[in-house]
DNA sequence: GCATATACGCTACGACTCGTAGCGAAAGAG
DNA sequence: CTCTTTCGCTACGAGTCGTAGCGTATATGC
């Protein structure tokens, strides 16, 4: 995207004009959609030149990528003290994330690229799967220590818990928010958090 | 899509051309995504004339609507005679359909350009999302006739049960497949089923 | 101070795509 | 046979992506 380093010979770029357009991108994704977003526009809103977009990053599609991965850096795990909180916490927050019309838009179209292209599939696994993974790893270990979850009986048997988990919580809340487009409301999470930990002991023991 | 009824005045349609030409349409999703599709080469792959596309489909979106959601009907719900045979037989249909890549970059392709598109996410709601909500439909009747789960108190609840039911066994699957990108095997069959069976008769109670 | 090298804004352009229109020909219905 | 619809083909307007060329602005290295 910049170049490597270090600063070289000729004029420098303007630093402020990475941000700028980082963020028309974005407030143009939510006003226009993916589709209506053209790099015209987004160097209009801008104030810079169309040419000058096209100097920083390869093709539209790098662009949003970018625009988007500058947002998705939020997700953290709390530690509230019991596993239900931080299970309704966790949920909150990525539901939160994903309805921003323009976080779902580049996810799925990210997500879409993705199953073409396996290294951008490989970057996609590294910078946002895995990151949520140990999202999962940290409650259930705090959940642990606090006694609310039996330790793990081996690795093999935790490694498969966390991974069922992590698609039950991300996938239900992704198909919930971006296929039957209905919203997290607090009732929903709880119940769905509900729904979770009735077998979560269960898991653990296999 | 296709005129209403029945044998009207002139040439009648060629009944191939709809099958050709939505095997093609998935056949340029999964190989260029939803960005490299383009009308013509559907038109060359199957063998006509672009014309004859926009005679049958009014855009290219419905067009993809419709190659996608043909693919979709294939699903069935068994009766297997109980309620984690019937769950285990759906999930398995599911995540074999899931683990082509053809079926794969279809339906990302699909579901990301319908977070840009108001309309075709309304249209991919009443021609592939509801239409699969009668499997759960169909495998909670099932099981409540066997006396497996306690009938629904009121219609509210039902529907509420099948939406919770429905998005965390279709994004769960989704998940897995699309996004981790782990198979379904057995095994995880079986793990996932079990998680789901649990919480599944307070759910009706409501 | 001066040459060098890059970034910038602007305009224009080629290539491509969507979706439409018009044509002659083909193929069934009545 | 007549009428109606479909078919393939060609051409077109509008719009977009991404590039090229120009003159100008702003930094570094000597």
């Amino acid at each position: 995207m910049t170049p490597p380093s270090g600063p070289r010979k000729g004029r420098p770029r303007n630093a402020d004009a990475d941000g700028a357009i980082l963020a028309a991108t974005r407030e143009a994704l939510a006003e226009l959609g993916w589709g209506g977003l053209t790099m015209g526009d987004v160097a209009a809103r801008a104030g810079v030149a169309k040419t000058t977009l096209y100097r920083r990053w390869p093709s539209k599609n790098e662009l949003v990528v970018a625009a988007v991965a500058e947002q998705l850096d939020e997700l953290e795990m709390a530690d509230l003290g019991s596993l239900r909180a931080d299970i309704e916490a966790v949920v909150a927050q990525f539901a939160a994330l994903l309805s921003a019309p323009e976080t779902q838009a580049a996810l799925l179209a990210l997500f879409a690229e993705a199953t073409r292209d396996p290294l951008l599939r490989r970057r996609v696994r590294e910078s946002i799967i895995e990151p949520q993974k140990r999202l999962v790893i940290a409650g259930r270990a705090a959940a642990q220590t606090r006694g609310e979850l039996p330790m793990d009986a081996c690795e093999e048997t935790a490694s498969a818990a966390v991974d069922i988990i992590f698609d039950t919580v991300a996938g239900t809340v992704v198909h919930r928010m971006l296929v039957s487009g209905e919203p997290a409301t607090a009732e929903w999470i709880s119940a769905f958090t509900t729904l979770l930990l009735a077998p979560l002991t269960e898991l653990a023991v296999g």
